[in-house]
DNA sequence: ACCGTTAACCTAACGGTGCTAACCTCCTCA
DNA sequence: TGAGGAGGTTAGCACCGTTAGGTTAACGGT
């Protein structure tokens, strides 16, 4: 928890039409306070208005509430998520390469953004309709849904439903994060040696389905 | 979220030796409370002790903090789920019927108890060493260790390790079961069905490894 | 050059939170 | 018949998310 200074704000007020500078700048306080204190509850509203040198109701000019704010951040983390597995996919030799990279890619994400992983796939959605997160995050489940489909035409995968695959695909990978993220001190042994071994069962799983 | 009363306590104080009876009270209001809420933060000391008769310091004389209030919670929670998962594998008609009927209870489980599941799978252990929760879980993991052992030594899943098998059983399981809870406007198809199929591709791929 | 409007903030405050220090009260045992 | 401790209480701290309402400064119009 990042208690308060209670030092005045500082900052010079942004001009006319620049009112979104600040927005911007909150979302930036708002994730890396996020990623050093480890969870959404312990980042306060006033911790974040302190770090961007303005005082707190500052932030409700901005967004709703925090959990909008936090929403927002999520949205952001989403669609890194996706452009980070994209990035290494790139590398992939062969359809089949290229699924086991996107979940090697998705668990290294998940481990090394941990409390970002936590608010995308761990969190409390409530009973927000209007979820950007939710969004990006579907975003980023259709490109498995089209990389398990790449597999299935080349034959790769037999002739799995591409949507079952991948939602089987998924949560296993899943699973696997989150586990991981949850139990830290758990035995697990070594970590690439168990990504790839479940690699090798959900594929050869799907194989003979 | 439950907002105080305020209204005094009445519970009359209990008698010399049986301070524990409130801990027991104390841990039956936190567990309705929290399956009431749906979430740990939304149900404050001040919620329990109302609900107890009881005034808020009063916790403290039974529990530590929250963390460790919710904690205890977590591992009778545990408990209940390790029985669970005993009670329909019971049912059982050979080992490997065993294993499925247990990743079936499980996901049953968590889904009917989502927010009790959230506590146990999802939480945040922070620094707790002393961790009851951790213990009954481990317990419980390590019955599912047993399940497949007797799958391999009758030969139903090959000669895979039974630790190894289990850590990929158990994520694949808490994957499906974890997403569900945390998307449960994804669109997963028939419940079911889903989960019998990520028992067949589990099975089979560890099978073929 | 002045004025009204309004975007972009601020101050003060409300009711809630986890938690603690200090007090009280009643039962039990010597 | 007291002493003492178990089993509470009252009062209060520092912080929380959030809101009502005031302040300041940049703009367009005249």
């Amino acid at each position: 928890m990042i208690p308060p200074t209670g030092t005045t704000a500082t900052r010079t007020r942004a001009k006319r039409g620049d009112g979104d500078k600040l927005r911007e700048v909150i979302l930036d306080a708002a994730e890396h306070l996020l990623l050093e204190t480890g969870s959404q509850e312990a980042v306060s509203i006033r911790a974040i208005a302190d770090r961007c040198e303005v005082t707190a109701p500052a932030i409700y000019l901005h967004f709703a509430d925090k959990e909008a704010l936090f929403l927002e951040v999520c949205s952001r983390r989403f669609r890194e998520l996706d452009s980070w597995i994209e990035a290494a996919s790139r590398k992939a030799t062969d359809p089949l390469d290229e699924l086991r990279i996107r979940g090697a890619a998705y668990v290294s994400f998940g481990l090394e953004h941990p409390e970002a992983y936590r608010l995308l796939m761990m969190g409390r959605r409530e009973g927000r309709i209007d979820d950007p997160g939710m969004e990006a995050g579907r975003d980023s489940f259709l490109h498995m849904v089209e990389s398990v489909d790449r597999c299935v035409k080349t034959g790769a995968l037999g002739g799995a439903d591409p949507y079952q695959a991948s939602l089987v695909l998924w949560s296993g990978i899943h699973g696997i994060t989150s586990l991981m993220i949850s139990f830290p001190n758990f035995e697990w042994g070594e970590r690439d040696q168990l990504v790839e071994h479940m690699l090798d069962v959900l594929i050869e799983g799907v194989l003979s389905t």
